[in-house]
DNA sequence: AGTACGCCCTGGCCGC
DNA sequence: TGCGGCCAGGGCGTAC
């Protein structure tokens, strides 16, 4: 469920509490947690004693930027959370946290993830863009109008493409249908078709609907929380997304709710052409 | 290079 | 009250 809004979220949170701290050590609870090819060993081994510099976010992914050639990468998946916990409190883990982060002050991160679809690895920095394989950020500078158009030469259906990370990172299920109602496109349309009003629509849309849930520090449909455990407020301002058959708040014609290559996918079959 | 689908996984919900 | 079955879906692998 974190996508770009609510990781971006979580990176603001964590940045202010853990930016210039030394990790004294990490504790991986559940190994399988580990992927792409690195080791719960190799996490342990290559964190300890190393200071984070800085936290930044890439699509969905957080990135804890260690003062040595290392990179410590979390992806929450569905489920996964990142808790700052409060040295004066004693340690509230449970069966799903998978992973700690215990800092030289006393102050600890859990990452928890009731589904484990979520995973952490260290990376080389130097290696970072080749591991992620991730598409143009955008919310950057050079996400304009024209790579947008670049980006959507191409026969998907445009709310795969939106959803693909390859493509562009961090939009997922949620801002997808978000974008595509406030860009007035209906969803199964092919990317490359898309006119070129129809993209400024787009992208527009893109801009604006990723910054509202940063507003509203993320959206809380399930078990999303910030890095203090604290909800969003973003669902309660859905426009289409988990309101099928509730009237479209432009039109007032019922909201269409369909499945799309295994995911629900929502849209006002007037307001989206 | 697309799409479709299964897999990973748990908790919540529905029907009996 | 309890239990089986289904659903949610991000990302990856595989088949077509």
């Amino acid at each position: 469920m974190p996508e770009l809004p609510e990781v971006e979220t979580i990176k603001r949170g964590l940045h202010q509490k853990v930016k210039g701290k030394k990790i004294k050590a990490v504790k991986v609870l559940l190994p399988k947690m580990v992927r792409r090819h690195s080791s719960a060993r190799e996490v342990v081994s290559r964190t300890r004693g190393k200071k984070v510099i800085e936290i930044k976010r890439r699509g969905k992914a957080l990135l804890f930027i260690l003062d040595s050639p290392d990179v410590l990468i979390f992806r929450l998946g569905m489920t996964g959370q990142m808790l700052w916990s409060n040295p004066r409190y004693p340690l509230r883990k449970d069966k799903h946290t998978h992973a700690i982060i215990n800092l030289e002050n006393g102050e600890r991160i859990l990452f928890r993830d009731m589904r484990q679809f979520g995973e952490l690895f260290v990376t080389a920095e130097c290696d970072l863009e080749e591991t992620l394989n991730m598409g143009i950020e955008p919310l950057d500078k050079d996400f304009t109008c024209k790579t947008l158009a670049q980006i959507t030469s191409s026969p998907m259906k445009i709310k795969n493409l939106l959803m693909d990370q390859k493509k562009i990172a961090g939009i997922g299920n949620i801002y997808s249908d978000e974008i595509l109602f406030e860009a007035g496109i209906h969803p199964l349309r092919t990317a490359c078709g898309l006119k070129r009003k129809e993209l400024g629509m787009l992208h527009l849309a893109i801009r604006s609907i990723l910054n509202e849930p940063i507003a509203c520090k993320g959206d809380t449909i399930g078990q999303y929380r910030n890095a203090f455990g604290e909800r969003g407020q973003y669902q309660n301002y859905h426009r289409v997304y988990q309101r099928g058959g509730d009237p479209c708040h432009r039109c007032h014609a019922p909201v269409k709710r369909i499945k799309l290559s295994g995911r629900s996918c929502h849209f006002c079959p007037s307001c989206q052409k």
